[in-house]
RNA sequence: GGUCCCUUCGUCUAUCGGUUAGGACGUCAGGUUUUCAACCUGAAAAGAGGGGUUCGACUCCCCUAGGGACUGCCA
């Protein structure tokens, strides 16, 4: 045990303190001689006063065998030659931070701030890995998440400010700090990130939205320019319908349908005899609308209903199924509007021509 | 194995010795309703365990358990 012991301590050079090469040509390292003597103690932003006996710091290689710099050497170098003054980094790194040090003293610079925050977990706890998800921040991205989204709900991961949950870009500078954070590790929440995501969605700004949007609504088939029209119009009224682009651009599937609708099962029940019956009816009165808008729309409804003493029960379900074919859609008369004058018309009449093409053979 | 760190609802967290332990996500129930959402209301839900210190511990100390990081001529 004394000897496994042994071989697990940190290395220290045999020619720490001098000593003649077995030979002239002899392969070497550069290595930077530890540290002696008394604990060493670093001042970290998060972690408080981290110490760690110097006989655990190793005589770290500088330069190896074939010359080239290691990354302890490297990135010490770098941060000083861009003139870092805060190295802050997961806490995967707290113990580097005592190999690093000593290189700062010995080419004489000063030395940074360090703070060590601790690890993102995945949602069993263990160590965030592929598995997981996504390790890179990319794949949020393609998965639909808002730069500003995964920011705010990193920004909540490990760190607080009293009750407040959403956080802008700019409150975000003005209140962070290091002491809000916690020492412990947290594990990623998608469900947590994807409300988080939703709520700066609605914040978007609509051009922007839907130039996010594109890559996600085009990755089922290009879109004609019609079909584009018809999402960017009712996009700012969508917003809510998703909490990444992949569903928010799936909720747009009712303005891409192809006429004639494919029937969902519950839309065909709703297009039973009566159903077609009052689509009949309807259909005439809403040709007759010659401004096309939402407002007019509805009103064409309403009146309808009171003239008729339908329920909006009775004559909903059968228009929704005739204009969506079952997919999740808003509210009518926006979505006749979208869809626009022709299209709408022509989804009406696709189911009450498609019953009287049945009944005429079925007789 | 060794060194160090961590531990409040399922999850992210507030509390910095005295609170009915608060908020958010999720869950459940109800409301609204032409689908699906969204939205509104309400509910259940926590101090890892054991010892101390103290008039009083989630909060301070110790032990145990559990979790994590590190332990490369990788970065």
């Amino acid at each position: 045990l004394e000897e496994a012991g042994a071989l697990l301590a940190p290395f220290r050079s045999p020619w720490r303190d001098g000593g003649t090469p077995p030979s002239a040509d002899a392969p070497y390292v550069v290595r930077l001689r530890a540290p002696d003597g008394d604990d060493q103690i670093v001042a970290d932003g998060v972690q408080g006063n981290v110490k760690v006996h110097a006989s655990e710091i190793d005589d770290l290689i500088l330069l190896r065998t074939d010359g080239t710099p290691t990354y302890m050497l490297a990135v010490v170098v770098d941060d000083h030659d861009m003139g870092v003054t805060h190295v802050i980094r997961g806490d995967d790194h707290l113990r580097n931070t005592f190999r690093q040090i000593p290189i700062y003293r010995a080419m004489g610079w000063e030395v940074p701030a360090f703070a060590h925050l601790p690890m993102i977990h995945g949602n069993d706890g263990a160590k965030l890995s592929k598995r997981h998800g996504a390790l890179s921040t990319t794949v949020y991205r393609d998965l639909g998440y808002l730069p500003e989204g995964l920011k705010a709900y990193l920004l909540r991961l490990g760190w607080s400010h009293g009750d407040q949950e959403i956080f802008t870009e700019a409150e975000a500078i003005q209140l962070f700090d290091l002491g809000g954070i916690n020492k412990a590790p947290a594990r990623l929440d998608l469900e947590k990130l994807g409300t988080v995501n939703a709520h700066f969605i609605r914040l978007a700004d609509d051009d922007r939205l839907f130039e996010l949007l594109q890559p996600f609504l085009e990755a089922d088939g290009k879109l004609d320019a019609e079909t584009q029209e018809r999402i960017r119009r009712a996009l700012p009224f969508m917003k809510d319908r998703g909490s990444t682009l992949v569903e928010l651009a799936s909720a747009f599937g009712f303005l891409r349908a192809a006429r004639p609708l494919e029937l969902a099962k519950n839309a065909r029940k709703a297009l039973s005899e009566d159903g077609i019956a009052r689509l009949e009816g309807f259909l005439p009165e809403l040709s007759k609308l010659t401004e096309w808008s939402t407002a007019s729309i509805s009103e064409t409804i309403t009146t309808y209903c009171t003239a008729t003493g339908l329920s909006m029960g009775q004559i909903g379900p059968p228009l929704r199924a005739a204009l969506t074919g079952g997919l999740p859609a808003p509210d009518l008369a926006p979505v006749m509007d979208w869809l626009g004058r022709e299209e709408t018309l022509g989804r009406i009449g696709d189911q009450t021509q498609k019953r009287a093409g049945s009944g005429a053979t079925g007789n």
